[in-house]
Formats: C-alpha cells, structure tokens, sequence
DNA sequence: CCGCTCCTTCTACACCTGTAGAGGGCAGTA
DNA sequence: TACTGCCCTCTACAGGTGTAGAAGGAGCGG
C-alpha cells in the first residue's frame, strides 16, 4: 500500500468511526483528508476496493503495534492483568477511532466474507495472550485464550459504545481504569480456574 | 407503535441484520415488508425516523421476552450458568438476526446519542442477573453483572462475526453449546471470587 | 346521500453516490 | 527539445436515496 493510499485508509478509517459506515463514501473521504475530489474514488476505484482499504490498513496498524506485555518479569495474574488493562484502556482511548472501526468492519464482514481472511484481528494479541496463559499454568489455553480476548472485547465495546448500565464511568476516568484492572483479574482467575 | 409499523420496523431489522445500517432504505424495507413502494416513507418520514423505529422495536422485542433462568430453585453456580447459556444462545441463532441489529444500532448510538436512551438493551437480562448475583452472594452486584454481561455480550459478538480464532466451531453446534456454557461457569466463578 | 377523516398508495424531484474516463502537469530519457 | 510514462486532478453521468405532497379509497356520522 502506498503512502498516499494508507493516508486517505487513514481518513477513512476517521469517516467510519465518526459516521459509521454508512458516512463511508469516496467524496466524504477526500474531504476528510483534504485531497481534492475525486482522488480517493481514483485511488480506491469502487466502494468495495475503498472498504477492503480500511480493512487492510486497520489489520497494518494492529499488526505494526508493539504490544509490551511485561515479558521476562516473574509473570504472575496480577501483572498480566495489568499489561491487559494497558491495551484495552488504550483500545478504549487513544485508539478509540480504530477500535470503533474495527467493530463496524467486523459487523460489515458478517455479509462480505473475503473480508474476514484480513481482519483476523487479535490474532496477535490472542496468540501472545495464548502464550502468557500456558506460562501460567492454564489447562486449555486455545480455548482460554479465545474466551479471554472475547471478554475483554465485550468489556471495551460495552464501555465504547455506552450500553454499559446507567451512570456508567466515563472511558479514561482512573475509577474506570482501576475498574477495568481489577474485572480482567477477576475473568482471568476464573478462566483459569484459580 | 402501530401493528403495521411494527411490521415494517420487522423488515427494516432483518435488513440491517442481512445488509447493514448501509443498506436500510425505505425501499429495501418496503420490498423487504412485500409491502407497495413508499409505504415505509410514508410511516418513517426521514431515515433518522426509520433508525429510531428499527431501535424502538428491538427494545420492545427484548422487553416482551420472558426470561425464564429457573427462579424458585436452589440456585447454585452451574444451574445460573445453563440459564445463562441458554439466553445467550438463542441471541445467537434464533434472535441472530436480531442480535446482529442490535450491535449496529449500538455503533450507530456512537454518533446519535438520541438512540442510546432507547437502546438501554440489557437492562432486563442484567437487572435480573444483577439480583441472581446478588443471591448467590455476590459482593458487588452491581458491578459484576455489567462485567459478566459484557462477556457474554463480548461472547455472542465474538462468535457472530466469526472474529474468533481460526476453526471457530460453528454456532449453534453441541460443541459450542457445551463449550459456551462452561465458559460462562468459568466467568461466573472468577467474578465471584470463588 | 354527502362530507369528513384516516389510512394507504403513488409520483415527483432534488440531491447524493459510485464509477469511468478525459485531461494536465512533471519527471526522466534520448 | 520532443517523447513517454506516471501520478494526479477534474468532470460527466447513470442510478440510487430521502423527502414531500398529491391522489385514491374505505369507513362513519350526519
């Protein structure tokens, strides 16, 4: 992908997560990236090709994140809850945008399947998270693992898209952080049935 | 709401399930409904109008349904957990159309903040999950529902858009029954702090 | 019977969107 | 300088979409 076309996947990905996909149009794109009219739709020809864009540049931007989940310290439950809680709060804040993009895309991939073959997100984070479970002992860590990052999923689309219960925390507060630390300790104690 | 609107609000679901929030038009709806062009225009003036009445009908759907989770009876951990499993499966393929809606409309609450009032989904299901807790002797009910539903929510969404790992078992198989319940128990167990 | 009201269907029209292709400038090359 | 290939910008146009209002018709009170 080129870097003009990574800049306006970059615009769109803005698009998507401000005015969903239905906002998701070549010229609201170009207004989004300040290009003149007329270059996304050349660059990115149909609408299908702009939304496989967005797809593969979200996947890009996960897979070129570093994720430091503390390896190579006496890894016990508590830290990697707090390595967990480091990413996901993230998810939650400063990569708000992609986040909301990638729970549209997903929803999007549900009726386009060549979509799903890219957006195998989490993929890395699960096999990380697969990784540090067996280290701790888990008896299953596949399945584990899965349920985890299903989870902790759950957890930030609740909280992003505020179907949490009334008067829920607001994202970034340190209440919620704290929140956020101490239910993946208590959903990783369970899962690994300690 | 009307027998006819709701209807069309019926229609105008199961496109946003089948095409997403992309694909909801009063005429899709009105060839969805087989009811004559400009009838769904006539009932919803304005698109913002439709998306309401596609919000409004989930939440009455949910509110009419009947939760059974087997009150009355000396309630232990597996027994809530069944109950739970049974809930959360059907959202994910007899409701599946349904369910998909509803993370739609969620995104959309994102950027209409209007939606989000009548899209307190959840609230049945997690007060009543709320008191169950509660009885089995949660110490924070309050909080460890909205953890737990999340989980489930992050459950069904998880393996709805098929974002899992790769040979995710296909819903509604034996497999996934049994394994989702015993993933429910495991969360239960590790939100309960036993 | 008339007239009224409400529900439903039909139609018009401005605007938005997807898509294709024509032009225009700017290297680098002979 | 002329040429060639490439990247970028501009414009056209068919079709879809949102929205409003007119027309039709069934039921009902007078």
């Amino acid at each position: 992908m080129t870097e003009r076309m990574a800049a306006l996947a970059d615009a769109a990905i803005h698009v998507v997560a401000t005015k969903g996909m239905r906002g998701l149009t070549h010229r609201a794109v170009d207004a989004e990236a300040g290009v003149p009219p007329g270059s996304t739709s050349a660059y990115f020809r149909t609408r299908k090709a702009l939304v496989e864009g967005v797809v593969q540049r979200l996947a890009d931007l996960d897979n070129a994140e570093v994720v430091d989940a503390g390896r190579n310290l006496p890894l016990d439950l508590d830290l990697l809850a707090e390595g967990a809680a480091n990413v996901f709060d993230r998810w939650m804040s400063t990569a708000r945008e992609r986040t909301l993009a990638r729970y549209a895309c997903l929803l999007e991939a549900t009726h386009h399947p060549e979509l799903r073959g890219i957006l195998a997100h989490g993929e890395r984070p699960r096999a990380q998270m697969r990784e540090l479970l067996a280290e701790l002992g888990a008896e299953d860590p596949e399945t584990q693992s899965r349920d985890l990052v299903a989870f902790l999923d759950g957890l930030v689309f609740d909280r992003l898209v505020g179907a949490g219960a009334l008067g829920a925390p607001t994202p970034g507060t340190p209440e919620s952080r704290a929140e956020l630390t101490a239910a993946i300790r208590a959903a990783l104690r369970g899962v690994l049935g300690k």
